[in-house]
DNA sequence: CGAATTTATCATATTCTCATGATGTTAGCA
DNA sequence: TGCTAACATCATGAGAATATGATAAATTCG
């Protein structure tokens, strides 16, 4: 997967909470019934991502979990970057040093696209995701999404 | 990593095959050495290149491993998906069915994206990667490449 | 045939990711 | 203080990916 397990599973929990956890913190168990992830490992999880500063735990009653930033502050890669470090990334054959002046051979062909795709990560955010997609089902001639369509929109097919 | 140490691995071999293995197969244990990899892991990793039709593989002296096709009509997408599938890649929170019709939050921000690696993968070839980078040296003022910019001179950057 | 060469495969480690269950720690509240 | 709610962490384990060493099978060539 591009993503692994874990980093697939910050990323959907973060929208979680930016979704649920307006005013207030959500728990573990909350997240994890909804995402059918396992608890503990979720918090685990989770508190790296507090350790990063994306998150901020609270313990005891009425505690949980709350995004740090405004979701349209919080691009995507400082979710996935603590479990799925998108720098590594850069060379297709893994070699650690791979630039523009040592290359692999799939350096000059490949670049490129690793930095779309690092783009992609560092320029998304959160809030990029929430926006409810429209429907298809055409039941409501919704009014029309005005401008809805940001930078990113070649990056959405 | 965008591919994992085996699929790295067999791409590597690919292209030491294909750019030493003109005429005569290419031994393992060659590959092995060239590359820094385990033998009979990459052994195993050839033969089930081998069983897709990408390598043709022959024992005993003068034995090793070619190429079937050439390198100008092997496209990466054969050599890397027996050991990471990149259909499996298009949710990026990897929900088994996730599509327009039935997108997970993520989908209508990365399908484009994701269709942008998978034509990458389906559309450069071995041929791609073979060819020699510019130096960057400037000893020798090299004739210029007249034409050798293709289709995906957008990818490389 | 017999020896040498080379891939194929099997059994077994090793390492890493992911998961689980038990227990510790902090906070709110009566 | 004592109870309960909630996150934090530890010890352990399962499973997959990766690696290793030994052995089998096929091929060439004298």
């Amino acid at each position: 997967m591009w993503l692994n397990s874990t980093a697939q599973t910050a990323l959907s929990a973060v929208l979680y909470i930016a979704e649920h956890g307006a005013d207030t913190p959500i728990r573990v168990d909350d997240i994890a019934d909804a995402l059918g992830s396992p608890r503990n490992y979720l918090s685990k999880t989770l508190h790296a991502l507090a350790r990063e500063g994306v998150l901020r735990s609270s313990r005891g009653p009425g505690g949980g979990f709350q995004l740090v930033d405004p979701p349209e502050s919080l691009a995507l890669a400082r979710v996935i970057e603590p479990f799925e470090p998108i720098g590594d990334r850069r060379c297709l054959v893994g070699r650690p040093t791979c630039a523009d002046a040592n290359p692999c051979q799939a350096h000059h062909r490949w670049s490129g696209m690793a930095a779309q795709i690092e783009a992609f990560f560092n320029e998304t955010t959160i809030a990029d995701l929430l926006v409810v997609p429209v429907q298809l089902t055409r039941t409501q001639p919704t009014a029309p999404t005005s401008r809805e369509e940001r930078s990113h929109a070649r990056a959405a097919g």
